[in-house]
RNA sequence: GGUAACGUGGCGGAAUGGUUACGCAGAGGAUUGCAAAUCCUUGUAUCCCGGUUCGAUUCCGGGCGUUACCUCCA
């Protein structure tokens, strides 16, 4: 499609258009998970929305043309304290959680990025880069600690509106008396016996947060690329650091170009955070929901917006998908989906906006014809819905009957026996015990077939 | 204290300097033994006060309220 992509940008707090630098190499890099606790849908929000960014660049620059890297960040201070806890080694911790977070990319549908590096696995490029900042004097070692130097970058606080003296007037400023000023923050440090460590200029140690974004995002995009993205607590300190140690590690203008910042999901308006406790885990809902549900959800809200959660929006989400799939139909060749329903997406990534066209296209599918059924799937597919077949969809719900497919197939037909018989009493008495295991007779066009509530 | 975001019908949630968002719930109807599902029809809204304007929910200013960030966080 021609239009132009309009993206919402927190360097500068503008909607713009986005203009790539290279239209046929559109490089975007999204914040990803640090393995060390199960995840939850507040880090399942970022996974679809930036998961339709994808599709959504994909689909205007061509499929080979767009290049997603999400880290994972298996080294930090949080793994090393939760696998303390939870007594078991770092390497089975993280290697666990991965595991679990790839478990719920592909439950809620998610791409595959085009890479996703490993912070452990890219040491020695952060050991470069922490080189290169000594080397350019923004970063100064003192007792086995490497610290960035924040004074000695202009720019510093650009992205996230703040300037120095309100940094240092901050009360959560670690005090350090290793550090030169209290906003510098630390590039590496000392690991003791019992903690991961790796050699290092400055000895045995480990590198501190923000790196591995900096390292990873040069190694597969470059110095400066298009798109950053993530959640909008990253915009201070993560991002901002990352900035100030690419830009003057590898003395470029300019970090990434657009910066995309998905809002928080709250609870009871409440911010949903693990220092908070009110999280719910993504797994919690795989008996229940099919991921479809909880994808919708996700998406029913701007992503620029909070989103307030609630069991409604799981039930409403449920019922517009069963709705949906009354439409469905398996589709085998290209449609294209028109520019105009497409538009919403483009600007800013509405996903409200398109989903009311998806409602308006299955107004049009429910009159019966192929070709319309078949726009309507090709468009709920777009964006990731509709991707089972109608049998899978149902299935998913039969997983967790009570009864078995004999036992009421059998009820039914006492049922229907009764309604022969007129004996409207006894058959209504057999519906309202099976509705009371979930399961809901529907008598249509002289059959009588059954579904879970 | 500093920096931001937000306030739209009963609820969720877009957009817009003038004209239907959309969905859920509610109401009425078709269908049904009754239901369910589906389909048709339908009511209801822009936090308050100023300003700009022919016209403001939208732009500007001031309130009030909610939330977030200020070195744990998506």
């Amino acid at each position: 499609m021609n239009k132009d992509i309009i993206l919402s940008n927190s360097l500068g707090n503008k909607k713009e258009k986005f203009i790539p630098m290279d239209p046929k190499k559109v490089g975007m890099y999204v914040c990803g998970p640090t393995v060390y606790d199960d995840p939850h849908i507040g880090n399942a929000r970022p996974l679809v929305v930036f998961d339709l960014l994808f599709k959504v660049l994909k689909c205007k620059y061509g499929n080979k043309s767009v290049i997603y890297v999400r880290n994972i960040t298996d080294i930090d201070d949080k793994i090393i304290q939760s696998s303390k806890e939870k007594n078991i080694s770092i390497s089975e911790l993280t290697s666990n959680i991965t595991e679990k977070f790839h478990d719920d990319c592909k439950y809620l549908n998610c791409e595959i990025p085009t890479h996703e590096p490993k912070a452990t696995e890219n040491i020695e490029l952060m050991v470069n880069m922490i080189q290169e900042l000594l080397k350019n004097k923004f970063a100064y070692e003192n007792k086995k600690h490497v610290y960035f130097k924040v004074k000695n970058f202009r720019d510093y606080g650009k992205l996230s509106n703040k300037n120095l003296d309100d940094l240092i007037a901050g009360s959560r400023v670690e005090l350090s008396d290793k550090k030169e000023n209290p906003e510098d923050f630390v590039l590496w440090k000392p690991s003791n016996d019992n903690e991961p460590s790796w050699e290092s200029p400055w000895g045995k140690g480990r590198p501190g947060w923000h790196l591995e974004c900096s390292v990873m995002s040069k190694k597969y995009l470059g110095n400066t690329f298009d798109i950053h993205g993530g959640g909008r607590d990253l915009i201070f300190p993560h991002h901002e650091n990352e900035i100030a140690q690419s830009v003057c590690a590898n003395k470029t203008e300019k970090f990434a170009n657009y910066w995309v910042h998905n809002n928080f999901i709250t609870m009871s308006k409440e911010k949903m955070a693990k220092s908070q406790g009110n999280i719910l885990k993504i797994s919690d809902f795989k008996k229940k929901y099919n991921g479809q549900v909880l994808r919708l959800a996700l998406i029913s809200t701007h992503y620029s917006q909070p989103l307030d959660w609630n069991e409604k929006l799981m039930d409403e989400c449920q019922k517009t998908l069963d709705k949906w799939y009354n439409c469905y139909v398996p589709v085998n060749k290209k449609i294209l989906i028109q520019d105009d329903d497409l538009n919403p997406l483009y600007d800013d990534l509405n996903t409200p906006g398109f989903i009311a066209v998806l409602h308006k296209l299955y107004d049009k599918a429910k009159e019966g014809k192929q070709e319309e059924k078949e726009i309507f799937t090709t468009a709920c597919k777009f964006i990731g819905l509709l991707d089972q077949s109608k049998e899978e969809w149902d299935s998913f719900k039969k997983q967790n009957l009570k009864l078995s497919e004999n036992d009421i197939l059998k009820k039914i037909e006492d049922r229907n026996k009764a309604r022969d018989k007129k004996d409207y009493e006894l058959a209504d008495k057999i519906r309202n015990e099976l509705l009371d295991k979930g399961i809901l007779i529907e008598d249509k066009d002289g059959k009588t077939t059954w579904k879970i509530k």
